[in-house]
DNA sequence: CGTAGTTACGTACGCCGTACGTAGTGCGCT
DNA sequence: AGCGCACTACGTACGGCGTACGTAACTACG
């Protein structure tokens, strides 16, 4: 069986380290932590395998001993920030220990940024994910229905934080490869939006736009969505 | 100034094509409906500069005289497929109305199994996708609310439908890439799944393993998530 | 003690986005 | 009418990427 397997096969179930040959230099502990400092400090794109490989201080193929492929890299990396989780014993107020949850979710996405765009089911059954969902599956031990239910519920929540700082951050992300700056960006679009609505082809955006609203509590906004998928869930009062 | 300007723009304050010169061989709606003709046969990753250009017959660089970055070419796309949306005049009954735009929107997604990646609200100012974000606000004149509400109910409607399809689709696409088929990736997770439930670490995920549900029926399971949604703005009944 | 399986890693291939230079073209101006 | 310039077209080249492959050193197992 040659060293690359053609056969289906998840990382994690690859042996850390085999019994002969010279002592491994690396784990994947350390590879992912490296790939996530230079992806936290960098972007996503930075943490490519001669990067990482750098960071650890080897050859750009020694690594392809311990990670497979790129997109094994990334499960590493997503399995390691989801490590970071905060578990905690659950209330009793399921509602309570999820808002909770998504909240972590949220601060932890805006730690490392470039986690919004890994998100994937794919990447569900890492060590660290299953703790995370065993979790939150024992938030939701107050909660009436069936185990799919409760899958769908998370599947939601979780869905929508990543899309939610996904949104938040996508300008951000996107700013750093840009000559010119954000503000410049937003206000370019802007200017350019007024100017179609003032077209008279879209009434309803005009008078959206003329709309009064204040301005925009980005906190409370996030709070009401995932108050709204929970009422969906089972309505308050 | 210069044929690349320094300066914050969108592609659409760009004029299509200037008086002097040649005529100019292609336009914006040709380029973007060969990267999608591309994208659609051979997924994303295959709509290069290079590969969209040949498709039309022209030099890779050529292309840059109508598409400044490669990030452009995007927004190009997305525009063009939002032009897919079928628009309707409202019925009056804003729910009615929302589940088919979301119902829509998943089968336009499908269509274009690359949309979902491509999702960005900083595409959400082209032609097409205010066009539809129009008639959006259109179906949505019979709920009572203000506006900010009304964007924040087809934010969630959207975001939801492109990770629900998003996640439906992303094996399919991750799966084009591996050198195993897709039913042996998916075999090989849950075997593995299995294993880590049984070793104990993990009983609710265990007992919902040994849930009965029945096979899964995805549509259902798309409308329900659809219909939590909307209760979280007005609950039925 | 050989040998098979591993580690380490340099080289090389074929992609990618795109900066830059050059040549040709035809509109708008004087 | 004719000049100039903005524009199109596009070849070449650079620095990145993922990764296939070959080679040399090393060690645990038979």
């Amino acid at each position: 069986m040659a060293g690359r397997a053609a056969v289906p096969e998840v990382i994690w179930t690859r042996p850390e380290r085999a019994g002969r040959g010279p002592k491994a230099a690396y784990n994947r502990a350390d590879i992912a932590a490296a790939a996530v400092r230079i992806a936290d400090a960098e972007g996503l794109d930075a943490a490519s395998m001669r990067h990482v490989a750098a960071e650890l201080g080897c050859g750009t193929m020694s690594l392809y001993n311990y990670v497979p492929r790129k997109e094994d890299l990334y499960e590493l990396m997503v399995d390691a920030v989801s490590g970071e989780h905060e578990l905690w014993e659950p209330s009793g107020d399921w509602r309570a220990d999820m808002l909770r949850v998504a909240h972590q979710t949220r601060a932890l996405m805006r730690r490392h940024p470039w986690l919004p765009r890994l998100m994937s089911p794919v990447y569900g059954f890492s060590p660290h994910a299953l703790r995370y969902l065993e979790h939150c599956l024992g938030c939701l031990d107050s909660f009436d229905g069936t185990y799919g239910t409760k899958f769908e519920l998370i599947a939601m929540l979780n869905g929508l934080v990543t899309t939610y700082v996904g949104n938040e951050l996508a300008t951000a992300e996107r700013a750093r490869s840009l000559p010119w700056s954000e503000e410049q960006e937003g206000a370019m679009r802007i200017a350019y939006l007024g100017g179609q609505v003032a077209g008279g082809a879209y009434p309803r955006l005009a008078a959206a736009f003329a709309e009064d609203s204040g301005p925009i509590d980005l906190e409370a906004v996030f709070e009401r969505m995932l108050l709204r998928v929970l009422d969906g869930f089972a309505p308050r009062g």
